[in-house]
DNA sequence: TAGGCCATCTGGTCCT
DNA sequence: AGGACCAGATGGCCTA
């Protein structure tokens, strides 16, 4: 912005009467449009500002490492050097000195001005709104204030994405060579509490099919179909009926490493109640790995163990709504979990604009929901064009720890995932 | 190459 | 006043 253009927004303000403080004459205005300028000269944002975002100056080695800065704004002086920790971000040592005698000397002039000047010709200068001058002091303070604030903006979003990163591990899809994006595990997450909640809620074995659906739901088809690459959902001939299993890729072998649960059609498997887990994984649980499906075969157990405490409001809105539904898990055990169930946004099993009644009650966007709990991937829907009303049996391995302990793992591990 | 995802900077707002 | 939180802007990386 140009001086002239600064003088002529500044007068136009006055004209106008917005944000004019009385008693502010016009060489005041000026006054404060040359200061302005000033700042104007170093704007603090834009192409040109010495605050201008970052972007130019990172650059991501891997997409899980952090940044590290490759270059330095110009205003921020010397260049850091190789293996310097954010160094730029600190303030020199003499900053504050030399701060402190600006004040001083500013303390001075504002003294002197009410004086008469340093002429000391007892003549009153001008008053009312008198801007303080933009002194090196002051924008040094400016920037340091700016880069402290960086620097806890930050550590804040590191902590966030620490927090998400522990969520990451929590939900079940140990991937060790695609990383879910937070909005999807986010998703993921809310998915699996509510498929949890729904096996203790129905207080029987659940289905598998229903399980993974539940999982996938508003997931991304991606996400979804990796949700079901870990969980490797199969149809395969067996006999006169197809079978299912479910397994975790990665592992050394089905049996030999943490395998919560296994899915078979077999007839009088073992069903909920010799579920498990045997806890050494062989991935490291940086890779995502670490803690697998903690709490399915918890829930199982419990799910055989104590009835719902409250019948569900409905079952055709049950479940979560596609994206961003207001719904809660319909739960509330003993304490352990306090879930409120909000009634659901939408009344319960409409029909969408082609009159197709919908599954899943709350759908607002009929395209994200088909696409959901049709994903699950292409394994998932070959098992249900294979049969999707099959009621496979759920062999689970003998359980590691209780119930209880692994129900409180998993309330841990979300408590810790959001308290981070 | 477009789109998705991400990290970072930035200024505004709210709270203590 | 200062910190936390938030959302917009920006640019880099990656993948289809």
């Amino acid at each position: 912005m140009s001086l002239q253009e600064m003088v002529f927004l500044s007068v136009s303000a006055a004209l106008d009467g917005s944000s004019v403080t009385p008693g502010l004459k016009a060489s005041d205005m000026l006054t404060s449009a040359l200061a302005e300028r000033t700042l104007e000269s170093t704007p603090t944002r834009g192409p040109d500002s010495p605050f201008r975002p970052s972007g130019a100056h990172c650059k991501v080695s891997t997409k899980s490492q952090s940044r590290e800065p490759v270059g330095r704004p110009e205003w921020l002086g010397h260049a850091p050097g190789p293996g310097r920790d954010r160094q730029h971000d600190r303030v020199p040592d003499g900053a504050r000195e030399a701060e402190e005698e600006e004040e001083e000397q500013e303390q001075e002039e504002e003294q002197e001005e009410e004086d008469g000047g340093p002429e000391g010709d007892g003549l009153p200068r001008r008053r009312g709104l008198r801007r303080r001058r933009v002194t090196q002091a002051r924008w040094d303070r400016v920037r340091l204030r700016r880069i402290e604030a960086n620097t806890r903006e930050r550590n804040r979003m590191h902590g966030l994405n620490h927090a998400l990163d522990a969520l990451r591990r929590a939900v079940p899809c140990p991937s060790r060579t695609q990383k879910l994006s937070k909005i999807e595990t986010l998703r993921l997450a809310r998915n699996y509490i509510w498929a949890l909640s729904e096996v203790l809620s129905a207080g029987k074995r659940p289905d598998l099919l229903a399980f993974v659906q539940t999982l996938c739901r508003g997931l991304s088809q991606p996400t979804a179909s990796l949700v079901a690459g870990c969980l490797q959902l199969s149809a395969r001939p067996s006999g006169p009926e197809p079978r299912v299993e479910a397994a975790f890729p990665g592992r050394a072998t089905f049996d030999t490493v943490y395998t919560p649960y296994r899915f078979r059609h077999d007839a009088g498997t073992g069903p909920c109640a010799s579920g498990g887990h045997e806890g050494g994984s062989g991935v490291s649980s940086a890779e995502g790995g670490g803690r697998p499906f903690p709490a399915y075969s918890a829930f199982c157990g419990l799910a055989a163990t104590y009835q719902p405490f409250y019948e569900r409001a409905s079952p055709e809105c049950s479940s979560p709504t596609c994206d961003g539904g207001a719904l809660s898990p319909p739960l509330h055990y003993h304490g352990i979990f306090s879930l409120k169930h909000e009634g659901p946004s939408e009344p319960e099993g409409h029909s969408d604009p082609d009159g197709t009644r919908c599954r899943f009650g709350t759908c607002r966007r009929f395209g994200t929901c088909r696409c959901a709990a049709a994903s699950g991937g292409a394994a998932l829907r070959r098992c249900a064009a294979a049969d999707a009303h099959v009621p496979y049996d759920v062999q689970l391995r003998e359980q590691f720890l209780t119930a209880q302990d692994q129900l409180n793992i998993v309330q841990d591990q979300f408590y810790t995932a959001f308290q981070q």
